[in-house]
DNA sequence: CGTTGAATTGGAACCGGTTCCTAAAATGTT
DNA sequence: AACATTTTAGGAACCGGTTCCAATTCAACG
């Protein structure tokens, strides 16, 4: 039904080795070429990649295993890194796990059997188990987003940029603050991050810190802060990201009150949409797309066995909005 | 280097047929089961797909081309297509074209290499070559978002949610409207939902429509808005889509003016970010994980070689939010 | 205990390419 | 024209699976 290498060669009255080496550039006289030239145009042939990588055991794919692609950091850290590999003629071959753990490690699995030459992980946490299969799967795997022992790792710089903006927030004057957070489970946003703001605001000596945790989603933060709001009141409010701040955004509005008249809000991210909300968010821009360029530098680096240092950090930068006011006169 | 099914047979002393009859659930002994069993789980064998689907002639593969990720209605389609592909044991292929229509091309021609089983298009638009494209591989290619003649379409009901819109304002009593609209070589958004609008509009008298035409982004949606404001001052401006409506807020914001108070503006779309912003924006939200389910299922049966109607439409929904005020005393 | 039929197993061919090796053809050299 | 050298072409084996077919084993039955 489909066209063969074998039809072409008969058709051109040629063995199908030498159509292959028409294929690929070898010895082949110009009287035969032409030959071969017309069949493929006339039949639309297109060699079968499967079987090509049967043989050469390489299949220039890539895998991407992504928790979900409707969130701006994620889409973006990908469009990056199927950009930089399309560049390096690789397919990648994306996989939403739509927030289920264990289909992280099923993922891992059925990319192990596609036989793809490594596979980069967006990870929100990574357990024992994905370790277990990390390793029992012969493929490099690059983790993203998340900090592993004794595996290849890029992270944002959580520590610093959390640093950052706790430094922020006491410079505008805010003594009494409220953090929303995520998950310790999440090492990277629910650890770091976190530990960063506070050491960033007790530097200057702010005692009135309380925490909170919330889900990673706009209703849940919104419930939240609204929570929050009936037992303390903090004149700044730094969440853990943009859509959690979005979310206390909601509630704040929802009571009758004002950012940054009644509340500084401040989140980490860096979406676009930030831009549009008024007042401006103040946050945190991480460099995704430097990450995704990244990400496939080394999972290319890795494939080809070369040596990658074992934690690379990118970058970020402050973005000042206008949802911050300053307490000092 | 990699553990192949040879190997598998000859640590259990077996002929690998047997154990591709075991690992495909054939006639096997209990007894040479348990010795397969456990070489497999000593080795961590994981069987070569790409040599099944070789014999298979079937690779499980869908192929979606997507012209850019980071887009909300994007990825919530893309979502839905592969969690129900999932469920059918299925494979996505994902590749993004960002927004090179050129890629698009390139797409189909390196998918069909791939030999995946179907492929789902997510157009902008599709030219002459598209469709001489689509022809010349062996494959079923399912469009969505974009009608196109002789080919399987998925697309959303513009007109009548045009039309919805159209009516909607009317009834709120604006009689001097602005449409920002796209370009008309998308017949979809610049064509049909433009048609729709217009129509809604002027079934019931409405006479002082001035259309504009922007980008899709929220840059130049807002630059369209603020040159436009220079020359006509509706009371109310249609927006072809959220983030055009997003745009034209900003401008509106940025010249001191509110809405709905001075303004009263819509968009398309529905994305969840519209809650959040204030005022909320009325808009029309199209069912885009029913266009991807609907996308999934219907590629699986074309490449069964069931018949499908050539055009789905899939459905919306009106969100009313705070952006439109009523004119009517 | 021999026969029969079903269950189990091994061997070989095949899927669609690539590559190695050898034979034939074309070209150059004296 | 005879020989050496380089190009070009074909045949066969291989990549890692599946499947068909024939051979063997096994249990049941008369």
């Amino acid at each position: 039904m489909n066209i063969t290498i074998k039809d072409i060669a008969e058709l051109a009255g040629v063995a199908k080795s030498t159509v292959s080496r028409y294929l690929n550039g070898g010895n082949v006289s110009e009287k035969t070429k032409e030959k071969i030239r017309k069949v493929i145009a006339e039949t639309n042939y297109e060699p079968n990649s499967f079987a090509q990588s049967l043989k050469a055991k390489k299949t220039n794919f890539i895998g991407v295993i992504a928790p979900t692609l409707d969130s701006y950091v994620t889409s973006t850290v990908l469009m990056a890194i199927d950009e930089e590999l399309r560049k390096r003629d690789y397919t990648t071959l994306i996989i939403s796990t739509s927030k289920h753990v264990e289909r992280e490690i099923e993922s891992l699995i059925s990319l192990s059997r596609q036989k793809v030459d490594g596979i980069i992980l967006i990870a929100t946490g990574v357990t024992e188990k994905h370790i277990e299969t990390i390793n029992s799967i012969q493929i490099p795997v690059l983790i993203v987003a998340q900090e592993v022992d004794q595996c290849n790792c890029i992270i944002n710089d959580d520590y610093q940029a959390g640093y950052k903006m706790g430094q922020y927030i006491v410079g505008k004057g805010h003594l009494s603050v409220a953090y929303i957070g995520v998950t310790e489970s999440d090492i990277a946003v629910g650890q770091r991050r976190k530990q960063g703001i506070l050491d960033g605001l007790a530097e200057a000596g702010v005692s009135d810190i309380k925490t909170y945790i919330s889900e990673f989603d706009l209703h849940d933060a919104a419930k939240v802060t609204n929570d929050m709001l009936e037992n303390f009141t903090p004149t700044a409010i730094i969440c853990a990201t943009d859509t959690i701040a979005f979310g206390a955004m909601k509630t704040i509005s929802k009571l009758g009150k004002k950012v940054p008249d009644d509340f500084s809000l401040t989140g980490f991210g860096g979406y676009n949409i930030s831009e549009v909300i008024h007042p401006a968010l103040t946050t945190i821009r991480f460099k995704n797309e430097a990450t995704g360029v990244m990400a496939a530098e080394t999972i290319i680096k890795m494939t080809e066995g070369y040596g990658v240092p074992e934690l690379q950090v990118s970058g970020f930068e402050f973005v000042e909005g206008e949802s911050v006011k300053s307490l000092k006169s």
